[in-house]
Formats: C-alpha cells, sequence, structure tokens
DNA sequence: AAGTTATATCCCCATATCGGAATATTTCAA
DNA sequence: TTGAAATATTCCGATATGGGGATATAACTT
C-alpha cells in the first residue's frame, strides 16, 4: 500500500501547509478562487485544486455566483481532529508533565532555543 | 515538489491512522515495540518504521532497556496542531453555524445519515 | 562462543502527491 | 457571435510513501 490520498480523510487533508492557510482564511468568511489565489499567492490551478481537496472531505461547500465559485468553510469537519488532539491535553497541561517532557529533552541533547512546539 | 514527508512535521506524521493508534497506546504509558507490536496487531518492522516517524517529530521518546527500546510519548507536540485546530472550534460550537451547515449540506444533496463529523 | 530475543534497516513496488504549464469549460459582456 | 474572465482539468515529473519480506544489528543467556 502506499501512502493515504490526502482525499482519503480529514487528517490527511489538512497535512498540507497550503490547505491549512486556505481553510485559515476562509474562517474570515466566504472567498472566490481568485480571492483565495491572490491573497495567499498561489497560482490559480494550485489553488482550485487544494480546494478540490477539501471538498473531497467536505471541510469547504462552494456555491456558484456567475462565474464565481465561492467557497465556505466547513469547520465542523474538524471536530473529529479537535477530539482526538484534545484527548492528550492533559498530558501537557500540568506542571509535572512539562518538567518530565523538559527533562527528557535535555537527556536527548536536542535542547536550543527552539519553541517547545 | 511531491508531498512534503511524513517527518516534515505533526500534521503529516499524524495523518497515518497506525501512528495515531500508536500515540493513543502510548498515552497509556511506556511501551516497547513489541508490545506494540502485539497490541495493534503490527509487525515488528512496520511498529518500528512508524515509531521512527514519530520519533522524528518528536511525538516520542525512547529509552533503551536491555535489548528493549522503550517508547513514551511527547504529548506536547501536538499542541500546534490542538492550536490551530481550537481557533475554528467557536465556528462549529454555537447551534446557528449548525444549521447553516445543514442547510449546506442539504443544498449540495449530501444529506444521509452519515455522523455529523 | 553460539544461540536467542528485541529492534532497526534495507530493498521492492504500486500509488498518490504537489507544483508547473497548458488547455478545457463555464459564464458573462459587447 | 466573438471575446474575455473565472475555474477546473489534464499531463508531466520527481519524490516519498507504507506494507511485505529478508536481513542486519545489538544485547542478553547459557
Amino acid at each position: 500500500m502506499a501512502r493515504a490520498a490526502t482525499t482519503a480523510d480529514v487528517f490527511n487533508a489538512i497535512a498540507e501547509p497550503q490547505r491549512r492557510r486556505i481553510l485559515t482564511l476562509l474562517a474570515g468568511g466566504e472567498q472566490s478562487v481568485n480571492d483565495i489565489a491572490r491573497s495567499l499567492r498561489l497560482k490559480q490551478p494550485q489553488a482550485s485544486k487544494h480546494l478540490g481537496v477539501l471538498k473531497a472531505v467536505g471541510l469547504v461547500n462552494v456555491r456558484g455566483v456567475g462565474r464565481s465559485r465561492l467557497y465556505t468553510m466547513n469547520a465542523r469537519k474538524l471536530k473529529p481532529v479537535h477530539d482526538w488532539v484534545r484527548a492528550f491535553e492533559k498530558l501537557w497541561a500540568d506542571r509535572l508533565d512539562r518538567l518530565d517532557e523538559y527533562l527528557n529533552e535535555l537527556q536527548s541533547g536536542e535542547i536550543r532555543d527552539e519553541p517547545t512546539n
């Protein structure tokens, strides 16, 4: 088997940085393909393709108006991701775990000045 | 350019279902490769490979004990994902948006009995 | 030293990617 | 009808994937 298609699920769809940028932009409201492409400095075909992937997994909805296609975000589809990640939140929330992680990183010698993220 | 490497960042690393299963398992505590492989019914090499990816993005830490290698989760690395997704939470949290989404789906004719997720 | 257990690594391969570039399609305008 | 504007689609190519299978490496045991 090869890597799962980007359209396989939301997790794969949002693995792409450009697509995350598109979603962030759309969170601000409906946008046409050209608007998106210009805002994010993407070429029109790439914008269309990324939107196609997002549409395939249901993260966006389209509405045709004249010759424009207006895309809207369907944020709800991110809920599974939110739920999955949130389950781990407690593991980094308290101080004991931060100390623990700090020690781990110290030990693996990967302490630089990078954000802990 | 091709698709970004799975080791490019956490978003790509967790796009793989098996790797998410591994993380979920590790959230319960330290586990050896064999334990993980057996628990998740993976073959040892695949388990090692997936752990390699998770290690590469810092989602897990390793500790060698005898001939075993014990993996621990480093949940903190999920924070960027959590933060990114959480920013959209308000978009699906209130009822108005649910109604809006419902209408959108109705209009695109994709209403079946699938979970809204 | 020889055998065994626990992991990691290597090779193979079918598959999908993402960007670029060109072109097709749809819709409005003159 | 002809042209232009807005999108979508197609073909290309380099690249990494993930599972299978075999094997290498490391560490403990007797």
